[in-house]
Parts: structure tokens; C-alpha cells; sequence
DNA sequence: CTGTTAGCGCTTTCAA
DNA sequence: TTGAAAGCGCTAACAG
């Protein structure tokens, strides 16, 4: 059993700190602190020795310690709803590739949990003191919006493009997305809509534009049906069912999100229905398995990882010193014709 | 614009601390913590006035400062490979509403982002000093383990039942789903089954196993292909191409996960291969859309919920203070025969 | 129930 | 290139 180095935690249950490695290796706490952190400043020599030094006791930099002298963390919190919803999860690992890349650690943050009110949440977070903050939607508490502010906190607000950002907005517009999407539907002749919506505020706006978009046209809109959050294919099937007993010559249906696309792709085939020649069905975000659905299928795409792109970017010449720059980046969204429409 | 009540951010730009809150409530900076953190311990005359003082000045406590002294963050950091898994949602909400109840907060990290070698992130995760780490599989480098073990910190590995965890084990046996998955299809009479399969260590064990069991019963694999992670509904589908160039003859498949069963699923759709009478399929994972396909997916069902409440029940108990009593809490699977077999 | 003292582990600032 | 002193903001331990 001797291949493996033998651990050496303290002598005791006491855990290793900069001094134990400072002494070990014969230099001041300070030179040990220069090694890990601006290893330029030391001398080769001494580096080694200490490197040595911290392999052998297998210290771990205490950056509570670190982060409240120094104040930074070099932590990047994202608040997302919940890691459930699927159309973050670029946006994530693009921002989180890119932040640890400058030696910043992103932790997400699950921001819709029961109990947790948005404000004491934001508190939470705060309270970690992290060095920047990304919110996947914008903070609908004054009180939280002002922390943010009073701290000067670098934040990036995303997946949208409202009015009034904090300082950063990395998104697109989710009303131009819903006339979009209504005068795709349009274009394809389409006369009697069926719209199938998820309770949440962005998707909201969509349908709204929508809605306006197709009533301006002249179209009916022979149903409409919501669906609580989070959605799932469940919602999309029985989602058509209400549908189409409201209006049951309905010729396509709009749906706020792709899985309820998907599932009322699913409705449509027990049903015996041919979409799209009985049944036009478009969805919205363009998730992974829109483009491998039987028939594939028609939505539209936003651009998810360069959001997390951007918000690292702007994150980071933040902190590099930058003047809170306000940024207000529209990132569009692409409407894909794909086999369902 | 008076009706939201002026900030009151320091004087100057400074952040508030404790000693401003205790100066302004009249108080000591003891008092103003223990209001904060033992409200019990101080009257509710003198608490009354602390947290007006808190709320005038928008005080947020310095975590990294309190964490160092007293030696307890109050924070649970899990990770998970990315969060595009949809297997951990479940986990990590229920995990994350428990822990929360108990003021614990927890904050995800990504595991499986580019160029993160798993010693140097369980580092990276350790220097935050969290109170504790819940881990979606085994660690596979000895010395990320060994520090684990060094630091004594509470630790539950999950999705699994390995022979040897650091401390508590919460998860099910990936062989004997495996096994349960083969003899389902045995018990349907199946023939000539093809295995469809993601490039996943777990994913691995279920295959073999299943394997093992068919090939006892005497029944031909006619064909296997593997897909890389992240699978998506893609895969399935040229997964089920791929299978049936190498055996026209097959009737049935078994995918590794739901996500490949659904894309066999509008694969065989395509082909006009109808399904469960040409082509069985079988899934894992019990993802919401299993139950919502058509046909309906037969797929094994992992309570992900109940291994997050799990986790955090011994999280929580160790956190109370209790020896690390080691733990392994088999939460089972179950085949759910629904349309598609 | 409230306060005083000391110090957690590290980095900043200044000096050599 | 290296080090000494000071202190970040908070809570443990003890005293009153």
C-alpha cells in the first residue's frame, strides 16, 4: 500500500493551514500566498520548494480567509428557476467554460424552490459575497434590485431585453419572437390557430405579440388553453385534447415551448392526425430533440450558449476593473422551418 | 418617489458591517449577530430595535467572515456532471428545499465542464469550505477522495452502489436494473435484441449486466452500438439506423436512457416500423416524457426525488453532530411496462 | 440577557 | 525577491 503517498494531514485532526506550509517550507505565510496566487513574483527556486511543501501536506487554500481580506472571491453565482428547465443548460456550461478559464468558479443557484421568496434568496446569495452575479430573468423585487445596486455588484440579467436593466442585459425579445412566430404561421396559410401557453411571465409576453400579430391578420384564434409551470410533454398532449374540444377544427397549434410541441406532436399521432397536413405545430426554443422529432419540428431557435458568452464576457472585463459599462445585447432568435408546419 | 424607502448604503460606499448595525441600534456587534443567528438568546425589546437598524441600513451579513470563525459555512455544495442531465433535477430539488428548511444553502457546481480535471475542481470546491458535498457519482481520483476522507467533511455519493463509498451511499444497483431490464424482455419473448447504449461508467455496468442475463437465456444480441454523452434524442435515432443496418432482423432494443429510447421510438416512426408489434423498446430513467410518448414508453423508475430527501436526511443529521455512521440506503428501481414493450 | 476579548486564515501595505 | 505587521468582519468563549 505504499504506491500511494501517504496523506499527511496536520499531526493532529487540526487542518492544514498556510502557516503549517510556510513553516515546512521555510518561508513566510506571505511567500506561500505568492506562489499559489502571482506565482511570477517568486523566485523559481523557492516556488518549488514550496509547491513540494504543499503537495506533501495536501493543503487546501481556505478562501473564506482569502475572500474576505482580499474582497474577492473569485465566485460567480447564476441563479437559474430550477436545473429542470432545459433552455439554460448552455447558457450555463458556456458561461461556466468560459468564467473558470480566468480562474473564476460559477455555482448555480436554484432560484424557485418552495418557500424561497425572492428577496431573502438574493440576500442568500449576497451573503456568500460573490464577485459577480447572473440572473437567467430579471429580479422582479425592488428591494433585491437595490442591494444589487447599492452594492455595485457586476450582474448580468439575461434571456430577455427589458426596459430597465440592473447594468447588463444579454437576450433577445421575446415579443418580436411571438409575432415571429405568428407570422410564420401566417405565411403558411394557417386560418383557424389554436395557441397552447405555459403560465410564465416571458412566455406571456410571446403570446401577447402573438395573438396581436394574428388578430391584426384577420386570423381566428379558435383556442386558447395555459399550463402551469414547469411544463412537460404531459401538458402538451392533454394540452391539445382541451384544444381541439373547444374548437375541434383547429388546422395548426402554436405552443409557447418546445415540449409542449412535443407533446402535442404525440396527441396529434394517437389521434390519428397528420401533422403537419392536419395539423400545423410550432414550438419555441429549439431544444435538443425538436430537430429528431417525427415529423421534425418547426420552432425557433435562440442562440443559448452565446448569451453565456456574452455574460462572461461582459462579467469579466468588469472585473477586470471596467467601468459598470452598461451593456444591452440582443442576441435575435432564428425562426426554423423544419417539417411540422 | 418616496414610497419605496430611501437605501441608506453606508455614508460613504463603504459596506455596511455588523459594527454599523450595532452602532446605530445602540447594541454590541454580539448582539446584533445574535439576533441574526440565536434570535432565542436576546429580548424581543432589543431584537426589535437590531432589526430596524438592519432593515434602515440593508445590512447583509459577511458569510466568509462568519464562516471562518465559527467554522461553518452553511453551505452544501453538490455536483453534478452538467446540468443537462435530467436524470438529477429531482435530486437536486428535493436535496435543495430540504437542506433549505434547515438554513442550509445549496449550490450546484458543474462537474463535466471542458479541461476540469476532477482532483483540481473537488479543490476548487473545498476551498469554499462547504459544510458539506453531495456527489451524483463516485469520485475516481484517489487523492480528490483522500482529501475528502483527510477533512472529515460530510459527504453522500448517490445513483449508485459501489463496494466502497467515503462515507454514505444513496443510490440502486446499476447491474441489477440491468438484469431487470433483460429479463423484461425475456418475459415478452423477444428474440433478436439489439442494445443501444451511452458511453457512461454506469450506463456500462447495466449493460453488461443485462447482457450477461440474455445471453444465459440464450437469446441473440443482434447488434450493439454506443453513443457519446451528452445523449440526446439524436443518437436514438441513428442509433436505431445504425442497429438495424447491422441486423434487419431485430425486435427490440434497449436504450441505456429514455433520451435514446425516445429518438428509437421516432426513428422506427419514420421507418413505419410499428411499435411494440415490429419493434419492442425498452428505456431507463423514467424522464417525465416517458409516460407521454406514443405509445407510451416502457422504461425502469428511479425515485430521483427520494435519494435528494435521503441525502439530505443524512447530510442533516451528520451536520447535527453525529459520528459518521456510514451509510448505504438502497432506494431500488422499478420496471414500468407501459406501450412500447 | 448582554458585553468584552481574542482570533479564525489569509492578503494588503509597507519596508528591506 | 522576500518578509513583518496589521486587520478584513465576524463569532466562540467567557464574564457580568
Amino acid at each position: 500500500m505504499s504506491d500511494t503517498p501517504p496523506p499527511i494531514p496536520d499531526a493532529a485532526g487540526r487542518t492544514v493551514t498556510l502557516d503549517d506550509v510556510a513553516r515546512i517550507a521555510k518561508v513566510s505565510a506571505i511567500t506561500v500566498s505568492r506562489v499559489i496566487n502571482r506565482p511570477h513574483l517568486v523566485s523559481e527556486r523557492t516556488a518549488k520548494r514550496v509547491r513540494s511543501a504543499i503537495a506533501r501536506t495536501g493543503y487546501v487554500p481556505n478562501l473564506l480567509a482569502g475572500g474576505l481580506v482580499s474582497q474577492r472571491s473569485r465566485l460567480v453565482i447564476a441563479l437559474v428557476p430550477s436545473v429542470a428547465n432545459p433552455a439554460f443548460t448552455e447558457t450555463m456550461t458556456h458561461l461556466g467554460t468560459r468564467l473558470a478559464a480566468a480562474r473564476y468558479q460559477l455555482l448555480l443557484c436554484q432560484s424557485e424552490l418552495p418557500h424561497q421568496e425572492e428577496s431573502t434568496l438574493i440576500d442568500a446569495v449576497l451573503s456568500r459575497r460573490p464577485d459577480a452575479l447572473v440572473l437567467t430573468k430579471p429580479l422582479s423585487t425592488p428591494t433585491a434590485r437595490q442591494r444589487l445596486l447599492a452594492r455595485g455588484l457586476p450582474v448580468v440579467e439575461s434571456w430577455e431585453l427589458n426596459a430597465d436593466p440592473i447594468e447588463a442585459l444579454v437576450g433577445f425579445s421575446h415579443a418580436a419572437a411571438g409575432a415571429a412566430m405568428a407570422r410564420h404561421m401566417l405565411d403558411h396559410g394557417y386560418q383557424r390557430i389554436g395557441l397552447l401557453w405555459s403560465e410564465d411571465q416571458r412566455a406571456e409576453t410571446r403570446r401577447r405579440a402573438c395573438l396581436e400579430t394574428l388578430i391584426e391578420a384577420g386570423v381566428a384564434v379558435g383556442a386558447q388553453a395555459a399550463v402551469p409551470v414547469p411544463v412537460g410533454m404531459r401538458h402538451g398532449r392533454e394540452g391539445l385534447a382541451r384544444l381541439l374540444e373547444m374548437d375541434p377544427r383547429l388546422d395548426a397549434v402554436i405552443c409557447s415551448i418546445d415540449l409542449l410541441a412535443q407533446g402535442v406532436l404525440a396527441e396529434a399521432q394517437a389521434r390519428g392526425l397528420r401533422v403537419p397536413h392536419d395539423l400545423g405545430v410550432l414550438g419555441f426554443g429549439d431544444f435538443e430533440f425538436a430537430a429528431h422529432t417525427h415529423p421534425r419540428l418547426s420552432t425557433v431557435r435562440v442562440d443559448s450558449a452565446r448569451i453565456g458568452e456574452l455574460a462572461a464576457d461582459h462579467l469579466l472585463r468588469r472585473l477586470e476593473g471596467d467601468k459598470p459599462t452598461s451593456l444591452v445585447h440582443d442576441v435575435g432568435f432564428e425562426l426554423l422551418v423544419r417539417e411540422s408546419t
